[in-house]
RNA sequence: GGCGGAGUAGCUCAGCUGGUUAGAGCAGCGGAAUCAUAAUCCGCGUGUCGGGGGUUCAAGUCCCUCCUCCGCUACCA
């Protein structure tokens, strides 16, 4: 039985419409899930909507809504930009949905039953406007003794019930999860951020508000919704019908990894496992925090009025395309940049120029040359060179990059290989051997054509319409298209299969008009 | 302020525990080819490796110092 893979993302704030950062995580988990399915685990994959919390009541009283009709409206478009981009998860995941109030509410009992839930007072500078407290170090001076928020709105020092959760108590456990397996949270840079954090010493967190009750109310203190996070992290249990000892369950926590963004890394890494701990429950086994993108250099922003619409990015250029720049470009885990220039200059590059062009003109030849038969490969020493030096490429850089997560690295290699082929059919010179041998010919484009079935898997979890596509027009059958089928038994062309007169499978792009100027 | 990271060819960056003439991609220049999406292939890089000092037979790679940029420094998410 094949291996589960248990994957999340982090569940998007819905304040506001997906912008291309919620994209970006979406895909780079869409890769990692096709390719761990390609691999041959049996992947879950999961994504969804934190719809609890502060912001989502203000912005609903903002625009005359309820909180609820809010969140039914914008959750919407957090699934529509999945299923647009091509975003294949089992698990749309609501925190709205009952059997989620009811998986907090089990996790709260559950660190309540353990101690390390207590009801105290928390005390600081509250801002009624901005609704939120800020630390001392925070504040701005007013004039005379008068102290502001950073937002320049007057605070007063409150006094509110709240349940804590003993925090403190995990510090030493949560350094020994750090320094024990590195694997743990990444990248590096993460995590020696929070580690140092931790060093610091924890406070106990505050994990209840009374102050408003758009949340998952507390079991037994109805007075008190639950501090958003508790609720958040939760969902990546809901999905699999905890509390319930569901075969999901069973089969796929603790999870693989959590794909979150670099500003949430210390919900993930520090609070969470210690809220698992408490509760008795696994850990999952790693953490990613990805980087953010930025436009042109700077982060988008409605003040600056460059963010992104990444559902136009899309349709702009084309799924596939969006996809593959945005593994390409990035290293994962590092922050990253793009622009239009960027886009079409990469893809025009390396998939409409080298990959797609080097398809379409073995294609054609075989069209036009072979009456479509698909040719069976020769063993000159140059056909065997690059038959093995692309099944490296794939089976050992790309495959073994991809499980780092080194998706850029596996993707360079993947290029190196595409580079190799068009050198192999300038030097092979097929249009030449046809008149002056056919039967050379022949071996030349059966190589290719082998080299060709190889790059496209490879590239499937990446772009899989236009892999699959490819892998339609050459015969390739479905349950050949995985890592075990390039490596295992070396097995031949299809020979069944007869070419068709073959479409260019990344057209080149022009750029916008309107981004020139 | 404290802690951490970064500053290498026009641009984006590789350079592990110090060791032959510092590398890649993109851009640029020259050439070849014409099967193919005017798509490809080949050739061409003397850059104070942020500044200064030091250790060493030998430093981009270690130490000190200075400059610049970035991240983290808990309860909005």
């Amino acid at each position: 039985m094949a291996e589960p893979f248990y994957i999340t993302t982090a569940i998007s704030y819905p304040n506001g419409k997906p912008h291309i950062g919620h994209a970006y995580e979406a895909i780079a988990a869409d890769v990692i899930a096709r390719f761990q399915r390609q691999m041959g685990r049996d992947v879950r994959f999961q994504t969804g909507t934190d719809e609890h919390g502060l912001k989502m009541a203000q912005k609903a009283r903002e625009l005359g809504v309820t909180p609820a009709e809010l969140a039914d409206e914008m959750s919407q478009y957090f699934i529509d930009m999945c299923d647009k981009l091509n975003v294949s998860y089992d698990v749309f995941q609501r925190t709205t949905e009952p059997r989620h109030h009811l998986a907090s509410q089990e996790l709260w009992r559950r660190m309540e039953a353990n101690g390390d839930l207590y009801l105290d007072r928390y005390e600081g500078w509250y801002s009624i406007r901005d609704e939120a407290y800020y630390d001392e170090s925070e504040l701005i001076e007013g004039e005379g003794t008068e102290k502001l928020s950073p937002q320049g709105t007057p605070v007063e020092w409150t006094v509110e019930e709240s349940w804590f959760f003993r925090l403190s108590n995990y510090g030493d456990r949560l350094l020994a999860l750090y320094t024990d397996n590195a694997d743990w949270l990444q990248p590096d840079s993460r995590r020696n951020e929070i580690m140092r954090f931790v060093e610091g010493g924890l406070r106990d967190l505050s994990v209840s508000r009374t102050s408003f009750d758009w949340g998952v109310k507390v079991p037994g203190s109805e007075k008190h919704v639950m501090y958003v996070w508790v609720d958040a992290l939760t969902n990546y249990l809901t999905g699999l019908g905890f509390p319930d000892d569901t075969p999901e369950m069973q089969k796929w926590w603790p999870a693989d990894i959590h794909l979150i963004g670099k500003d949430i890394v210390r919900f993930h890494a520090v609070y969470w496992p210690a809220f698992l701990w408490s509760a008795g429950l696994e850990l999952p086994k790693q953490v990613f925090g990805h980087g953010f993108l930025l436009n042109r250099g700077q982060k988008e922003s409605k003040s600056l009025g460059n963010v992104t619409d990444p559902i136009e990015l899309a349709e702009r250029y084309g799924v596939d395309v969006l996809r593959y720049f945005l593994m390409r470009e990035v290293p994962f885990g590092q922050d990253g940049s793009y622009s239009p220039e960027a886009i079409v200059l990469r893809a025009n590059a390396e998939l409409a120029n080298s990959f797609g062009n080097l398809a379409q003109r073995t294609l054609s030849m075989v069209f036009k040359n072979l009456d479509g038969k698909v040719p069976a490969w020769g063993n000159a020493p140059e056909d065997t060179k690059l038959r093995s030096q692309v099944r490296s490429a794939v089976l050992n850089d790309l495959l073994q990059e991809f499980q780092k997560l080194s998706f850029s690295t596996g993707l360079e290699a993947w290029m190196k290989a595409v580079f190799a082929c068009n050198a192999y059919v300038d030097e092979m010179a097929p249009w030449a051997l046809r008149k002056s041998d056919p039967a050379r010919m022949t071996e030349v484009l059966g190589t290719l054509y082998r080299c060709i079935i190889d790059l496209a898997i490879g590239l499937i979890p990446i772009a899989p319409t236009s892999a699959n596509n490819l892998l339609d027009a050459m015969g390739v059958a479905m349950t050949d298209r995985d890592f075990d089928w390039i490596a295992n038994g070396n097995p031949g062309n299809p020979t069944a299969h007869v070419v068709e007169q073959p479409t260019p499978i990344f057209p080149r792009l022009e750029l916008p008009a309107e981004e020139t100027a």
